[in-house]
RNA sequence: GGGCUCGUAGUGUAGCGGCCUAACACGCCUCCCUGUCACGGAGGAGAUCGCCGGUUCAAAUCCGGUCGGGCCCGCCA
């Protein structure tokens, strides 16, 4: 017979269906056992009676909680006093007829069934992972996500994007955040870089005629985590070609209105709101707000989103030069690019950047892109390089601009940021599948470990103390 | 690199110099229970209080170190 799921079985009265999963929770009532049949869809009550099949019954008096099972039986309809309304599946229930235990499970280090039971601390929900993700909130946090980002995918192959993969393995970027590295077998002493964000690759399928392209990449800097950050995270990573900040914009704005709208959410103001970085400094005293009244804040399912745009582009960095604040690949606004060639009124150039913030979060962030050697060029003078540690660092950009680069640009959304709005979670890990510990122990398993002497060797690393 | 904080049965917590022979809830085990749905009832097992050292007549409790978790500053284009 052909498994249904409980939800379907909800559907099937009167009719024999067979059901597999986990047993949730187990009611004795002596001569009536009740169990509750978890699956990817919900609950199901099953029930066994002491005064049927006497091998049945005895087989359902050794269920425990979270064994693996799969039960044959007729759906009833449960008399009115006995339906649970709290139940999606509650109107009816399972007569077990045929009883089979696919796999015992040992008793669980903290509690799985119950959602109201005080969360288990951080270290036994991380070792136990793969428990700790059969439990209600993390199944709900998890599958929201899947859902968001196949909106924004949807969204975005309806409107023409390719969805295109870029490497893993790339260069090591020396501005920005610290790469994570990756040594090189066959080039001993040469290690690859982690992507940082697929911003290079990305402007150079806009170079190469894509003119639409999203990924749903994964970003990883060796910065020291937080709460609402760690080693990687993923981005929904988007790069048009002729377009201008509105048309960016205005896309990400539809996509997210989209997105969040089909998923039950409300969106306070739209259009979203646009504050120039000025302004949002005069009004909020921050680049990052909160638009909701402190009613609305109790509304779970209200996203206030805002745009901001027109931040500095350069600031003054320790050693007393200048640097970027945003991205250096980004277009200053037309009205500065002649200041940027010049190198004149550095502190008063704007860039095209624009930060679409929610409820207070940023949600995403980009820019119009330097699409011109001479742009790109200029933003590195500024930052004070000299001709050849500029074509050192971006002298692959500078050439491939050299060969009818479009205007481009684009946004990165991040995807573990959004959901944490979306579920009011505090914490990333709480809608990561396998996050790490604060010093980066991975979940479950025991990275990182040491090499062994014969990988060290193969990849001609020695190991120095460090001091 | 720095600061703060927490480690007590399987889990979550209480206890913070002697009344601790370490308590409570959930879970677990045994028995009872034919309508529960976080079922209920009775009984039971389970902790050298993270580890090492020190102070003290006496340490879960105070001090130092160490290991581990969490949060923050720096850092994170």
């Amino acid at each position: 017979m052909k498994r249904v799921t409980a939800i379907e079985a909800a559907q099937a009265v009167g009719q024999t269906v067979l059901l597999q999963g986990w047993v949730h929770a187990r009611r004795d009532h002596g001569k009536l056992i009740f169990i509750d049949l978890r699956d990817l869809s919900g609950i199901m009550q099953v029930v066994f009676w002491g005064k049927g099949d006497e091998q049945l019954f005895k087989m359902a008096d050794s269920l425990r909680s979270e064994f693996v099972v799969s039960i044959t039986g007729t759906i009833q309809e449960r008399q009115p006093n006995q339906v649970n309304p709290d139940l999606p599946t509650g109107q009816v229930e399972l007569a077990a007829e045929k009883l089979e235990i696919l796999n015992e499970s040992q008793t669980p280090p903290f509690e799985i069934a119950d959602a109201n039971a005080p969360e288990a601390g951080e270290e036994i929900r991380l070792k136990y992972r793969y428990l700790d993700l059969r439990r209600q909130k993390m199944q709900r946090n998890l599958r929201l996500r899947s859902q968001f980002v196949q909106k924004c995918r949807q969204f975005l192959f309806d409107n023409d994007f390719a969805e295109i993969e870029t490497p893993i393995l790339t260069e090591s970027t020396p501005e920005g955040s610290r790469d994570f590295v990756v040594p090189s077998r066959l080039n001993p002493g040469s290690f690859y870089a982690l992507p940082q964000s697929p911003q290079q690759y990305k402007q150079l399928l806009m170079i190469g005629g894509f003119e639409r392209y999203f990924q749903i990449a994964r970003a990883i800097r060796d910065e020291d985590p937080r709460a609402d950050r760690g080693f990687e995270h993923t981005q929904v990573d988007i790069e048009m070609s002729f377009v201008d900040q509105n048309d960016v914009m205005n896309m990400v704005e539809a996509m997210m209105i989209q997105a969040v709208e089909s998923l039950g959410y409300n969106v306070k103001e739209k259009p979203f709101p646009r504050f120039t970085y000025a302004e949002a400094m005069e009004k909020f005293g921050a680049d990052k707000f909160d638009l909701r009244t402190e009613a609305e804040k109790k509304d779970p399912k209200l996203l206030a989103y805002a745009w901001v745009y027109k931040f500095p582009f350069f600031e003054k960095s320790d050693d007393g030069g200048w640097t970027f604040t945003h991205n250096p690949f980004s277009m200053p606004v037309p009205e500065h690019v002649d200041d940027l060639l010049a190198g004149k009124n550095i502190e008063n150039i704007l860039t095209t950047q624009y930060d679409l913030i929610c409820n207070g979060y940023e949600s995403g962030g980009g820019s119009i892109r330097a699409h011109k050697p001479e742009i790109l060029k200029a933003v590195y003078k500024v930052m004070g390089f000299n001709d050849e540690q500029i074509k050192e660092r971006v002298g692959h950009m500078l050439e491939a601009f050299q060969y009818g680069a479009p205007p481009h640009g684009g946004i990165a959304l991040g995807v573990e940021r959004n959901l944490m709005n979306l579920t009011g979670e505090e914490y990333l890990r709480e809608v990561q599948a396998f996050p790490m510990t604060g010093k980066g122990q991975t979940a479950v398993m025991k990275g990182p470990k040491p090499l062994t002497d014969a990988q060290l060797k193969e990849l001609g690393i020695k190991i120095i103390e460090r001091g």
